[in-house]
Formats: structure tokens, sequence, C-alpha cells
DNA sequence: TCTGGGGTCCTAGGACCC
DNA sequence: TCTGGGGTCCTAGGACCC
């Protein structure tokens, strides 16, 4: 990941220009963009929710409605203890602060999250897309750390004593999303990522701050070390019985130390407090993983439904693989016991596949570990994804004599209950999905034009 | 205040191969 | 047959992020 910099010069200066742009309450601000009535009253975004009722779980609080001591995260049934709900034809009457809750509804944030998209690929060559309302931009081609003659320094939206080229071009980028997108975005401009990260949360909302070289050890200093990325609860409350307390205490700290407590992240964090930080931005990449999860009102011990969860979890997941061309390997499931103890189980094929059978038929074994258990949640997800279309292994013209021949799988060597649970499986099913398939056969099989020719399993179950 | 859903990365231990 | 080291894959769990 070194990019261009000499090995050995930690000293120079990094003048790449690294936007990290950040959607304010973006569900909130959406929900604005089609009903501007909501503009400045509080605003509740829950997911799980149904207008009207008391369930589910915040997803998003307006700034407005944080005041109020709406978090995100929080139960809904807690945030209308905060913050009763407004109800619509009591509107006039009710003096006490009342806020507007309404559901997710993703698909319309995705309409509106490609505008924005649109917009920061027009003004940078390298987007590193990282959810739905995040982003990071490079966009050192695009401006520099120039000062601004005649720049007034008590108006510069950072630590540094004259504005700089940067901070104009940042503004840009933000009266351009609220343009064309219609919703606010804060900016952090740094020469990294991760100063940029924690600049663009340094002033919202609506903010632009710009830490240019030079200033990012002074700004990061004094902030909390819960600021930096990677740093959540349980490692800052490590972190503050060590006395370490700040970024600045962060940075002084002794990185043998840190490494011995807190592995290779200590290392990571300890270079992010002082600054340090040589990724390059780099456009998002595919999945490494698809999941689905779903929570029961209570929890569960009943097998059937369970099984009826898993099923429709699965094929769900199902679905979202085959959409996105996405081979999985990997298949797990999740079970949530009361209350809150994550179990997790997987299993991974020899090869790649796209196979909703398959799927639900590991999804479903997997779960049987979990018949007695009370649960109150599961999941199913896929993972050892690839999208080449020629590394399925499910596809005809391989058989078994083929396989024999070259030998076990020995792409992943283990021969343990795995490998046995999978031949008990395969008196059920065509053996060719289960066994192993090794990486030169494969290979043999995508150089054979025959056979490339053939239409992968799935396609001839979905043609009929 | 008992917590919704979708992800990423890291670690540790066991199995296995050479 | 015994001993051992290096490397890889797999599973499970944990921390973290939005």
């Amino acid at each position: 990941m070194e990019a261009a910099r000499l090995p050995g010069t930690p000293d120079e200066v990094d003048e790449r220009i690294v936007l990290h742009v950040d959607m304010d309450c973006f569900y909130a601000s959406c929900e604005r963009l089609r009903e501007p009535e909501l503009e400045g009253e509080p605003v509740v975004v829950g997911m799980g929710y149904e207008p009207g009722e008391t369930n589910g779980a915040v997803a998003t609080a307006s700034y407005e409605a944080r005041e109020h001591g709406v978090e995100s995260a929080q139960p809904i049934s807690q945030a209308l203890e905060q913050l009763p709900r407004m109800e619509a034809d009591v509107k006039d009457e009710q003096s006490d602060p009342r806020g507007y809750y309404r559901s997710v509804d993703l698909e319309f944030y995705r309409s509106v999250a490609a505008d924005v998209k649109a917009v920061l690929h027009d003004c940078a060559d390298v987007v590193r897309e990282v959810s739905i309302d995040e982003a990071y931009l490079d966009v050192t081609d695009r401006t520099g750390w120039d000062p601004v003659p005649g720049g007034d320094p008590s108006r510069s939206a950072g630590p540094a004593e004259t504005r700089r080229l940067a901070e104009g071009y940042a503004r840009h980028v933000i009266e351009r999303i609220q343009r064309e997108a219609g919703v606010p975005a804060s900016v952090g401009v740094a020469p990294n990522m991760s100063t940029a990260k924690i600049a663009s949360d340094f002033d919202k909302p609506n903010g632009l701050t710009v830490v240019p070289p030079g200033h990012v050890r002074s700004f990061l200093s004094p902030l909390s070390t819960a600021e930096i990325h990677g740093v959540g609860p349980v490692t800052a409350r490590e972190l503050s019985e060590l006395g370490i307390e700040t970024a600045g205490d962060l940075a002084a700290a002794d990185p043998t130390e840190l490494e011995a407590r807190f592995g290779q992240r200590g290392r990571e964090l300890y270079a992010r407090a002082r600054g340090d930080d040589d990724r390059e931005v780099t456009p998002t990449g595919r999945p490494k993983s698809l999941s689905r999860e779903s929570a029961f009102a209570e929890p569960v011990r009943e097998v059937a439904p369970k099984r009826e969860t898993v099923r429709a979890l699965a094929a769900d997941v199902a679905d979202r693989a085959r959409s996105r061309e996405a081979l999985y390997r990997t298949i797990g499931i999740k079970a949530v016991e009361p209350p809150f103890e994550v179990n997790t189980r997987a299993e991974s094929l020899s090869g790649p596949v796209d196979d909703p059978e398959l799927l639900e038929e590991i999804a479903l074994e997997l779960l049987e570990e979990f018949h007695e258990t009370r649960v109150r949640k599961l999941g199913v997800r896929v993972s050892n994804l690839s999208f080449e279309a020629g590394d399925q292994a499910t596809l005809g013209g391989f058989e078994d004599a083929e396989i024999e021949a070259t030998g076990p799988a020995d792409g992943n060597g283990s021969v343990g209950p795995r490998e046995r649970s999978t031949d008990e499986r395969s008196s059920s099913r065509p053996s060719r999905f289960r066994r192993g398939v090794d990486q030169s056969a494969l290979d043999e099989w995508t150089r054979d034009e025959e056979a490339r020719n053939e239409e992968p399993r799935d396609e001839e179950a979905r043609n009929g």
C-alpha cells in the first residue's frame, strides 16, 4: 500500500488532498427533501418502526431531535419518552416539543444517494464509497494546498492560519451536493484518510474543516481517543486505564507497549493518532460477504418458526447474491440467544457456487445445533465471494472420474468432520455440488471452449 | 433504556500439508 | 518412526463502523 513515497522517509510531508464527505443525518435529510415542512423540526427515522407503533430502533435522528436526547440505535419506545410523537390531528394544540417519526425507506434514500454520488464522481477521479452516506475523495489533482491570496485567516475552516485553495474546492463540493441532491453534507479535508474522517466530524452539521499538511498533529492532539476511527467503547476504556485519554497521549505513548496490549491494532491506532496514514484512496471494491438477518418480537424456541425464518433469509441472500453476480463458497448462520449472545456457524464448500437450494439446505443444517435453543434473532450469510463467471464449480461437464484423477481438493486440505458431513449430504444431492474441485481442474475447464458455451446449471433451472 | 440490520477486519486455535 | 518448523485454510468470536 506504500504510495509513491520512498520507504524510510516518514518525515516527508504528505501533500495529498483527501476529502471525507459525510452526509448530515442522511435519512432525516432525505425525509425533509420530500416533506419540506419537516425543515427545522425534530425528525426521527426508525427501522422496524411502523407509524403509530412503538417498536423498532432509531436509525437517524435530526439534530433537533438529538437535543431532546434521542440517539442513534435507541429503541423507539425510549425515544418516544424523550420526544413524544407529533399527532397530525392535534398539531396546533400541542405546545411541548414533539417529534416527527418516520420509517426507514431505503429505496428512496438510495435514489438520493445516487444523486450525491454523481456529484462526487464528477468532483474527483477516485471515490471510495464507504456507505450510503459517506465517501472519501482524492482530489490532489483537482486543487491544491496553496494559500489563498488575500484570504481572511479568521475565516479559515480549520486549524491553519491561512486559507487554502482546497477549502474553496470543498465548499464547491458541499454546495453542489446541496444543489443537485438537495441534502446537506459535512466535509473534512486533510492529507490522509483518517484525518479527513475526523475532520468531517469536527464541525457537524454543515461543517467544513480543513487540516493542511503540517497541522495534522496539532489538530488531532487535543481530541479524545474515541474520536479516532477504530476506537470504540472497549478500546477507549482500555486506553483510559493506561492513562491515555487524548490522541496526543496516544501519539506520545510507547508503540511497543501498545502493540503488546492491542496487537496489530495498537500500532495502527498509534499511527492514526500521529496522523500517519498512507493508505491510498482506492475505489470501492466488491463486497466480501452478503447477509440478511431478522429479529423475532419475542425469543423463540420452537423449531418450525426458526426453520421458516432461516429459509426466508436464505432465499433472500441467494437472490441478492445472484443479482450481484456473486458466487459464494462459505455459507453461515447466526443465532442470537437472549440477552445478546451471538453464535455463528459456517461451512465452506470446495468451490464457489450460485445455488439457492444448497444455500438453504446448509443453512438449515447449521441451524440444527440450535433446535433446542431460544433465539431472539437469526441470520444467514454467504462469504468467500467471487465474481468471475468461470469460477463456479457447479457446472456440467465435470465428472467424478475427472476429479478423482486430479486428486482430492487440496485447496483447503482439511479432511475433518466437515468433509464427513459433506459426504453424508452427497447421497441426497448430485455429488458434483459437494466434492472437491481443485484449481487446475477448474482452470482446465475454463479453457475448454465447449464447456464455456454451456449454460451454468442455475441458468438452466431458471430457464425452465 | 435490554439493542435493528448490514458490513469490515483481526485473532486464536485446530487441522493439515510439505 | 520420531521430531519439528513454516505455511495455509477453516471456524468462531469480538470489536468496530454506519
